[in-house]
DNA sequence: CTATAATATGACTACTCAATCACATGACTG
DNA sequence: CAGTCATGTGATTGAGTAGTCATATTATAG
């Protein structure tokens, strides 16, 4: 969607304006966020940043669709991503690693928590978004298949339930573990305890399995 | 906080003027909302509204704290909320309260989830927010000390799950129950089966009552 | 009727914003 | 060298913002 002038750009030039515009996106809102700051920031003019992109929206859609294109790449670069196994094993997987890729790319998973788990500010965000949602669905058909989780359950709960607590355990796990979202950006996987950030996703997961399992009653 | 004056003021101006900014708070994220756009609509002058209210935060948090009277009230309303009783009955009667109030209140309570579920836009919201959670701390305190919470969970997980599925499912229930947002806000709790909606509920507590229950093994 | 205090008013300040455009610069080609 | 095309530039546009202030209106009291 960018023009090809923004793909000719010299690369340092244009991940630096990536780089820049991600920010911005990830500390405001789509519409409090700035393309005058990024400018200014960048040193680009204003006319410049224009030509490589028609207007806000492409702009910020692009960061969006680079988002989803680095967290599939970073999900599936783990070999343990392939090996099949139950459920809720690969449950606590997939909140280990999104862990680790907010850790790996703070900036970019924040632009993406506002953009998914805020009030999206057009149409085509919530079709990225029902996109994600719609693979934890298959997750979740593949589960009942397979009897980790109880046919009698809704799956639409079951995916509301998932895709809610995924989204909302990074505003949990900062507080919990006693560190500032800022600590977190700036010294990233160092600035808390791994092995406490994993206890918390198998106490969490436990409740899960435990509500959603098949239960005798 | 609001001035002498604001509360001089007519009553059906007054109301009028706090009607007309609810619904701008309710629609628009703090940043967003404009006090331009309440004065233009309520045909208040710019200067007036100023003498009521020092500032935009003022007006804000003025209705926020209007928020909070008003739902503890609708709340205590209900002689129910006096009985005591299990503790998974009573989450189920606080997801039923809440829809009714979100029916009842529609552009406040939408204020409010903007307000607690997206990014405060400063400490004040935050206090607030943390001053409802701690109530949700009390009972889960009391529901283990009942016994229908198992003493083994992290109280402090058991809090954050409520917490946010309780923030989280007005974007669930609509599209389950396959209406807008916009519909409930004009039809109210017309626009939707009751019963449906409840079973909706029982079958999220179902499943937090047996992920957070005691279970063998 | 007059003096004082309370309230209303909307033009105005100083600012930010997204987007545009006329022009400048550089690169490559015949 | 001239000509063409791609790219860079930042001042400008038009619209919006929060908040202020001098002035006008209204109410109250002596």
């Amino acid at each position: 969607m960018p023009s090809k002038t923004f793909f000719n750009l010299p690369a340092n030039k244009r991940d630096r304006l990536i780089e820049i515009a991600i920010e911005e996106f990830a500390n405001k809102d789509y519409n409090s966020a700035s393309i005058s700051q990024i400018v200014r920031k960048t040193g680009i003019a204003q006319g410049s940043l224009y030509q490589y992109f028609a207007n806000k929206k492409e702009l910020y859609l692009y960061l969006l669709n680079l988002l989803m294109e680095t967290k599939v790449a970073f999900l599936q670069s783990d070999r343990e991503s392939q090996t099949p196994r139950d459920f809720f094993t690969y449950l606590t997987w997939i909140f280990e690693r999104n862990l680790e890729f907010d850790c790996a790319y703070p900036a970019l998973s924040k632009l993406g928590y506002r953009a998914f788990y805020s009030e999206p500010p057009f149409l085509e965000v919530e079709q990225i978004k029902q996109a994600s949602q719609q693979f934890m669905h298959q997750l979740v058909t593949m589960a009942i298949e397979q009897g980790d989780i109880n046919s009698k359950i809704d799956r639409d709960l079951a995916v509301f339930l998932i895709d809610t607590l995924i989204g909302a355990i990074p505003h949990y796990l900062p507080q919990k573990l006693g560190i500032s979202q800022e600590q977190l950006v700036i010294e990233g996987a160092n600035s808390f305890d791994t092995l406490s950030a994993k206890s918390v996703f198998q106490d969490l997961v436990e409740v899960l399995k435990y509500g959603l399992a098949k239960h005798q009653k």
